[in-house]
DNA sequence: GAACACAATGTCATCGTTGACATATGTCAT
DNA sequence: ATGACATATGTCAACGATGACATTGTGTTC
């Protein structure tokens, strides 16, 4: 019982009295084939419980696997979680199979799985690329026709399709929201390492923003943190000088977290606070959080989107980039006044 | 330039002037090479950049794709995410790649996905059944030796091995913290419908804990909802009560939001909550949120275990069921004592 | 009624790799 | 010198499916 070899083609036909190709073409809805030798066939396969093997027809067919191959930095984080969940749904529209991998944001295993999908013959490829990583060896790959998109950062060292968040213009919107409320000093606390992308590009907007309002920067306002705990103690530093902020813009999840934390542990209840990148309990805070909302469904769909729109033939060698738009989302926490 | 085709294993071994089967054997080390011919095939194969073809390689060696299948429900919810991040990197320590597919809780959604993996002839599959689903169709699969393990919930219709979290176990735990703070009068908020595994296991744990103390069951307190709204609604619900609850049991994690926000906005400082799964940001709600963790890594792992030992040869028929415990960490809401 | 189109099926090679077995050369003990 | 044996490599078929082309039979056309 264990182990028990699979009907194969070859086995449905016998079973009928024809050839693995008749099989093949009733299967495949290729090329005529008569009423009743359907019928017969489509019996057999029942009775045999045959089911065709994607492995050896995938081999034959295109010499690639009918899969994409998906690298994140992680599966636990919802926003990837998201991105990759929206990926999946368009892709197996198409009869495409996701094959996803997690780098925890490490070059090594980026690299590896990227090696393992290539060796799969993945149809197309999408990464998210890690901060470390440089992406150069995928150029030949791009240039041999394999689609490749990168996604929520841009990759270092080659160009290709990307799609990513408007992480700059998010960040402008959220403290031009802080700035309209009448604060002139606010602090900004982001992640590390500075050099990262979407830590860059929020920074960006940041600046943007208080030029834009003729609020001249302050860089004593600017605080890292490369965890919640980090985020908490800067935003205490950022508390504790002598001309402090009167708001705050969390540049990313878990700088909104040490934000909220630090803000409870201090008990001010006056300094207002706006994240970027939303939160499951957001609304539930006291006061409720104030953020800019990335839209990772719509990042994955359009990364599809691209993908798909390569393998259906879209040859233009230039690298396409897609900027999907942030939402700024009024809860409370970002409403509070600057004191008069 | 477009669509080059990539080197096989014939093209290195015309390259080195050997054949493709001694180039087979350098790479996998397989059979006696001579020293100076392994060097020269490792060479032709970096300046040819061949990579070796698992399609092929799998159809032929094992008839089994090295590639498990695994289908959860969603991918952006944290949960599910940190499972299927557990499993990958299980199963990757083995050479095993993880392919996976959601199947918004559908039966429909998930039996396509199901097929597509046996039609990849995946080497394990591994399913978070959808309430709905029936696996007697997997009983054949499991019978031919395909390993296949269930997670998070047991399957309709088939006995195979099997991860769960300690449901019944976590939910006592939760309640009896609520009985131990000395609460009489506790409501318990499920998610609909009410024969759903996890809920029915919940309500158990809640049932052996009021037991346990001696404290009547009251259907008056048991109240339900199917999204964060309805569980609001219930909770205002149960506090509107002529003889309201004192404390909250929230069985699982859009039923804790709901109850939050019910708490929040009616004001009610003085009502206890226990809530079943953990939340990022559980600990920042005021009051933090005393939950009964689940250990959605371990589940993961436990699953991989399981296939693997199955993979290694493990034969026995009878199903193995793993029960990974849960975890009650107090933070504040589950110890507001009753009026007295 | 010869030529032809089309339907229904079969034959064979092939995708890229590896298992089973064969061959060639050299070494060593008898 | 002669097996016996190990080393280094080659040959061929096979995994399961399908593409290109061949072969039959049947009805249609002028």
């Amino acid at each position: 019982m264990v182990g028990m070899r699979r009907p194969t083609m070859a086995d449905v036909a016998r079973e009928v009295g024809v050839t693995a190709k008749t099989v093949s073409r009733v299967l495949n809805d290729d090329g005529p084939v008569a009423a009743d030798t359907r019928e017969r066939v489509l019996a057999a396969v029942r009775r045999l419980g045959y089911q065709p093997n994607l492995m050896a027809r995938n081999m034959r067919v295109g010499a690639r696997d009918a899969a994409i191959g998906l690298v994140i930095p992680e599966m636990g984080n919802p926003f990837f979680g998201t991105v990759a969940g929206a990926v999946e749904s368009a892709v197996r529209a198409r009869g495409l199979t996701l094959i996803v991998g997690s780098s925890s944001e490490t070059a090594d295993l980026e690299q590896s799985l990227i090696a393992t999908f290539l060796a799969r013959r993945v149809s197309a490829l999408m990464v998210v690329p890690s901060a470390t990583g440089d992406h150069r060896h995928l150029r030949a790959e791009r240039a041999a026709g394999l689609p490749v998109v990168f996604l929520d950062r841009p990759a270092v060292g080659m160009a290709a399709d990307q799609v990513v968040s408007g992480n700059r213009d998010g960040a402008r919107d959220g403290v031009a929201h802080l700035l309209a409320g009448g604060h002139r000093r606010i602090g900004f606390v982001g992640d590390l390492p500075a050099t990262l992308y979407t830590r860059r590009e929020r920074f960006q907007g940041y600046r943007d923003a208080l030029e834009a309002a003729g609020v001249p920067f302050d860089r004593m306002l600017v605080e890292s943190g490369h965890d919640q705990e980090a985020a908490c103690a800067a935003v205490l530093r950022l508390l504790a000088l002598p001309d402090p902020p009167t708001a705050l813009f969390a540049a990313n999840n878990f700088a909104s977290m040490g934000a909220v934390v630090a803000l409870a542990r201090t008990g001010r209840r006056d300094v207002a606070l706006v994240g970027f990148d939303d939160l499951t309990l957001a609304e539930v805070l006291d006061p409720p959080l104030t953020v800019v909302a990335q839209d990772p469904a719509a990042i994955g769909a359009a990364a599809a989107e691209l993908v798909l729109s390569r393998l259906d033939g879209h040859r233009s060698k230039a690298a396409r980039r897609l900027v999907i738009p942030t939402r700024l989302i009024p809860r409370g926490s970002g409403e509070i006044p600057p004191p008069s």
